[in-house]
DNA sequence: TCTGTTCCGGAGGAGTGCCTCCGGAAACGG
DNA sequence: CCGTTTCCGGAGGCACTCCTCCGGAACAGA
């Protein structure tokens, strides 16, 4: 599988691999993980072949199980991200604090990186780092919550999957209200922690984003589903 | 615009609509209603064409804006059954009551029918309709709003776009775990209602999904992200 | 510089989805 | 039963996305 194939007799050992190879696949990885972050991983591959100046063909040269790879491999930075916030909250002597700041933070995370929004959201099965770092961020989330729940301030009947709920909910919101509605996604975890905290005091919650804004939002949705009519990307031609 | 041109005399007024042809109509309403209903307003237009039977030209004739107008035509329905579980909600006397079992009904009503969870969480710019009834849910939704806030039950702070939220929450939710975990969409409107709710009663929550559940619902997600693996749809000929 | 290996890039196949054109069929009214 | 009007259905254009093939360019070492 490697590109060093051994058995040739060790006389004939070539270079390794060559200079601008190496420099477009970072090309390729940096370009990918700046578009996902402000995209998420819906964008064409063509889309990131080009804005990294290369060919599609290079880009599956480097990447050959296409999409799900480049996808793996450009997000294991953000995977290992999330992985870190859950540790440093175990770290974190409250457990209720260490909670709440984690999941605050994993959804701001979210928020500036929809691409880690989409990827908490879904299982890529073909990639084993990717997803032993996330068993090893649910192993970490289990003890979080149940040191939390040891404080008493997290509700009992809390479960590890409310945390993928609360997590698929805020990439969903964040991909309709993306820059239309920054308030919408705080708001939501906002409230998501009220209500599976034990403790009754209602603490304020961050501004309501506008009608206007979630009217955009709700709007610019129905054009990415098909469903657009007036500014729309394409028209009828005659 | 209209089918019968005014000029022609009155002499040659010929019949107004054939038979076949509305009979075509209301087919093609009819499995648009169901198959939405089941998996959403993504389905391709060829088909629903073909599930109704009739060729995709025919579909064109009957709703000539295409996609938008056949998902607004076929959910007028569902969208006045929006409508009607707000008034109903406002008949209600206990101002709580009637916002917490509204917000359960229309989540659950978007649970039963995926294509209502999509309506809900877009807007239609060109469908006059439709949009008219949504104007008119807002508005009862604003007054329930205000009459649940009235009974101290509902926190002040709360806005009529977090119902929205909800709304988009809930549909992005349903569209993942659809069938594989039918658990999480009660789930995370029951969180929701206690986040807002002033009471500090911590009422039992429904059962959590399981982690098999939730798996095979990211799993899913990922496939019709483009990011699959396995077993995915297509794969490479050779 | 020169040669052989490695790598690149665009053309294009395959699949999908939205929408239109046009020959032909079916319904209507007499 | 027949002419006219209306309607139907599939072929196919256009756009998009994933992925592969192959001629030619760029690199590394002598």
């Amino acid at each position: 599988m490697e590109a060093r194939t051994v058995g040739a007799d060790a006389a004939t050992r070539t270079r390794r691999t060559r200079v601008d190879a190496e420099r477009n696949r970072q090309r390729i990885l940096r370009v990918a993980r700046d578009l996902y972050a402000t995209a998420g991983v819906d964008l064409p591959l063509e889309t990131i072949a080009r804005s990294a100046g290369v060919g599609i063909a290079t880009l599956y040269r480097h990447f050959p199980r296409g999409k799900e790879q480049l996808v793996a491999e450009a997000l294991v930075e953000q995977a290992s991200r999330y992985l870190d916030a859950a540790r440093r909250a175990l770290a974190e002597p409250d457990g209720w604090v260490g909670f709440t700041t984690f999941v605050e933070e994993i959804c701001a995370m979210q928020a500036d990186h929809l691409g880690l929004a989409d990827l908490l959201a879904m299982v890529l099965p073909a990639d084993e780092q990717v997803e032993a770092i996330r068993r090893q961020a649910n192993d970490a989330c289990v003890e979080l919550i149940d040191k939390a729940k040891a404080t008493g301030e997290l509700r009992e009947d809390f479960a590890g999957e409310d945390l993928l709920l609360v997590l698929m909910a805020n990439a969903a919101v964040l991909q309709v209200t993306r820059d239309a509605a920054p308030n919408a996604s705080p708001r939501l975890v906002s409230l998501f922690l009220q209500a599976v905290a034990t403790r009754a005091a209602i603490t304020p919650l961050p501004a309501a984003p506008s009608s206007e804004q979630m009217r955009e939002a709700m709007v610019r949705l129905a054009g990415s589903r098909g469903c657009a009519a007036g500014g729309g990307p394409v028209r009828a031609p005659g």
